[in-house]
Parts: C-alpha cells; sequence; structure tokens
DNA sequence: CGAGCAAGCGGACCGGAGTCCGTTTAACTT
DNA sequence: AAGTTAAACGGACTCCGGTCCGCTTGCTCG
C-alpha cells in the first residue's frame, strides 16, 4: 500500500528551462543531433503536417505519427517530450515567415521605419497569422505555462519591448509587451470573433487605438 | 478498413454553450437536478477539495474522486462532463468570496466607489486571487478556448467592462476588459513572478498604470 | 581502422480519461 | 398507491499518452 498521492517518480513539475533567466533574447538552441535523430526528426515533423492537414489536430495521435514517419513510437517521445512539444516544435516552424517579416522584413513592418509605426503594424499581422494557424496554436496550448517558453513567444515579446522602449513609452516594457500580444492573442481573438461577433477590422482598430493610447506623451 | 482519421463519433468540437450569444451578464444556470444527483454532485466536489488539497491537483484522478465520493465513475463524467469540467467547477466555486467583494463588498472595490476607483482597487485584489488558486486555475486552463465560456470569467470580463463604462472611458469596452485582464492573468503572473523576477508590488504597479493612462482624457 | 560508448531506437506495457449500455431510482401522474 | 418515464448510476471496456528497458547504431578517439 502506497501513500495516497502517488509516490513513484516525484517529477518536479516539469519546470520548463533552466535558462530562463537568460536576456529574452537567447533563443537559439542548435541542440546538435545525430545524423539519423536529425533525418527522423523531418520526417516526423512532416508526417505530422501531412497527418493534420487531413484530420485535424485533435485527431493526430502519436502513434499514428510514428506509423506515418514509419519509426517507432518512442522516437517520437524522445524527440518532442510529449504530444504537446510536437505541436509546439509544429508550429514554432510554421512562424518563419512572420518572423522574417518584422525582424528583416520591410517597412512599416521590419527596420526602417520608426518603432511605433513598427508597433502598428505589427498587431494586424499577428492577428491574421494566428487566424490562419488557429488550430495548430490553440491545440499546442494544453499547459498554459508552456506557452512562456516557447521560442516564437519568447521572440514576440522581446520584440514588442523593445520597440515600446525605442519608442519610449513610459511603464515596464515586458508587461507592456504581453499587454498588448494578449489583446490580440489567438484564442481571444477566436472568442471575439466566433462567439461576439467582432470583426477583424475592429480588433485591428483596437490594436491601433492601444497602441496609440500607450505611446502617447501626456 | 476506416477513413485516416476516426470516423467514429463526429465530434462537433464540443461546441461549448448554444447561449454564447446572450448578453454577457446572464450568468445563472440554475441547472435543476434530481435529489440524488444534487447530492452527489456536492459529495464529489468535497472529496474532490479534499483529494487536492492532500496531493496536487495534477493527481486527481477521476477514479479516486469517484471512489472518495462513494460513487461509480461513470457518475462524475456524467456531472461534469470531463477532467476540465470538474476543475473548473472547484475553481468557480471558491471565486465566490473575490466576487461578493466586487459586487457587493465595501468601496472602493464594490458599489458606492467612483468607476476608476474600483477599477484600480480590482487589479490588486485579482492578483492576491489568483495567486492563492493558482494551481486549480492552471490545471483549469487545459482548453483555452473553454475560459471564456467560464461563469467566473465572464462575470469579470462583463465587470471591468461595466466599469469602463461608467469611467467613461472611450474604445471597445469589453475588447479593453480583456485586455486589462490579460495583463493580470494567472499564468502571466506566475511566469513573470517565477521566471522574470517581478514582484507583486511591480504587477500592481502595472495595473495602475495601465488603467490610468486608459482612463486619462486626451 | 576498430573498439568503446553515448545516443538513438522501438515496441511491450501501464495508467487514466472518456464511452457505453444494462440496471436502478426519484419524481410526477392519475 | 401503483404505474410510467426520464434521469441517474456504475463498472466493464476502449483508446491513447507516456514510460521502460533491452537492443542497435552513428560518432570519436586511439
Amino acid at each position: 500500500m502506497t501513500g495516497p498521492c502517488d509516490p513513484s517518480s516525484s517529477r518536479p513539475p516539469e519546470s520548463g528551462d533552466a535558462r530562463a533567466t537568460l536576456p529574452l533574447v537567447t533563443l537559439d538552441e542548435p541542440e546538435r543531433l545525430r545524423a539519423d535523430a536529425a533525418r527522423n526528426r523531418t520526417l516526423l515533423l512532416e508526417a505530422a503536417s501531412r497527418l493534420m492537414a487531413g484530420c485535424g489536430a485533435t485527431n493526430l495521435t502519436m502513434e499514428s505519427v510514428a506509423a506515418a514517419a514509419g519509426v517507432g513510437k518512442g522516437t517520437v517521445f524522445r524527440r518532442f517530450g510529449d504530444r504537446t512539444g510536437l505541436l509546439i516544435a509544429l508550429m514554432d516552424h510554421r512562424e518563419g515567415l512572420l518572423q522574417a517579416a518584422f525582424l528583416s522584413g520591410p517597412p512599416p513592418m521590419g527596420p526602417g521605419a520608426p518603432a511605433v509605426e513598427r508597433l502598428h503594424a505589427f498587431g494586424p499581422a499577428v492577428i491574421r497569422h494566428e487566424r490562419e494557424h488557429h488550430e495548430l496554436i490553440l491545440a499546442s496550448r494544453a499547459d498554459p505555462l508552456r506557452t512562456y517558453a516557447v521560442p516564437a513567444t519568447r521572440l514576440r515579446v522581446s520584440h514588442v519591448a523593445m520597440l515600446l522602449r525605442q519608442a519610449h513609452v513610459a511603464g515596464h516594457p515586458e508587461l507592456l509587451a504581453h499587454t498588448l500580444l494578449g489583446s490580440i492573442d489567438a484564442a481571444l481573438v477566436r472568442h471575439l470573433t466566433t462567439d461576439r461577433g467582432m470583426s477583424i477590422e475592429q480588433l485591428d482598430q483596437g490594436w491601433h487605438d492601444l497602441v496609440s493610447r500607450l505611446g502617447a506623451r501626456p
């Protein structure tokens, strides 16, 4: 007879990343993989993407992904940790274009335009990107805390915080960045448009309004 | 050989509540229960609460709750739908005090104070309440979209939106309410304090700052 | 080039969420 | 009070996420 909870494997709640205290911009993790592992990783992501296109993200099972990639189930877990990890990797992979656009694309989103203009351009782009991939994004949110460890999220936050600093906006840049991003969160956008009848244009309007008010000097 | 996805039980993604288009203040759902069902519901909530106190929310299994309440497993699912539903019910139940405080408690949170003051008082109270129950709150967030159907969430949103209207704040009240509430979301607060070294006082400060800036007339 | 070994692999296995359906029972009807 | 019915009950069953551990294989160093 064991204790009432489950004494085996006292898991220190997963704890995410130890290097969370590093500056937010440290987003690189090359993670040297052995040749076969790297190949299988790609195979798995492709298989998952293919399966997800056919059925929903909800119907994606780890076993089917493994089978479709021609590897064992254990391999999927070894590579991605768990189901959420796989979904996050998949989602993260699809952010490439958006990231390129605001990191190094042409103005007004990319560098070259004044910070406030870049901020204004950022919101609508994110809203549209998230609408396009909402299923995957929502599915990858099973653990709310893990969101903050997702590279794409961290990059957005540090990017917006940087723009806020450049625009000399008063207040705590990181907190403000989270607040701004929260107003165009995928789940919220989905709720407001689907259940509450708001239009994308109203959301754009709300974003511009918010940026303007925060940026305004008293 | 079946289709590639899973043709059985084509579940129309759960769809939450059909009455989501009703005015946000409609929060009542008396839900007449048969005597035995009502009794078992209480037994189950008590059992779950007791078990959760002993072990974490993560270690709470539906079967153990059923056993501790002396009912069958099927009964738990019939009553609460799924695990998330049980956790939401549990969490919702614990919001009573906070809700009483901002709905009918003494000023500055309760009625009697000017709307802007009530807004200022609201944030810190929520932050503290969420810190106290973060485990349950976070655990009940498995499905990000369902959050907006949780009575406690809807009540907060409609309350803040009302205060914003009363304070004659420009902009879309509901969107602004979500934005404000997003800045003190349980997961965000947890992240900022645990991983990013912010203090509760800084978060309070951020809240007051935000409310002030939104409330300020140009 | 060959040996050592850490990393990768895979599939049997386990536990818990969610379903199903035959049985029981509270509430209402006459 | 007995009959009727819709709701509630319970536990066997299925399916999937996650673990475990013995086997294999790509790298590295002598």
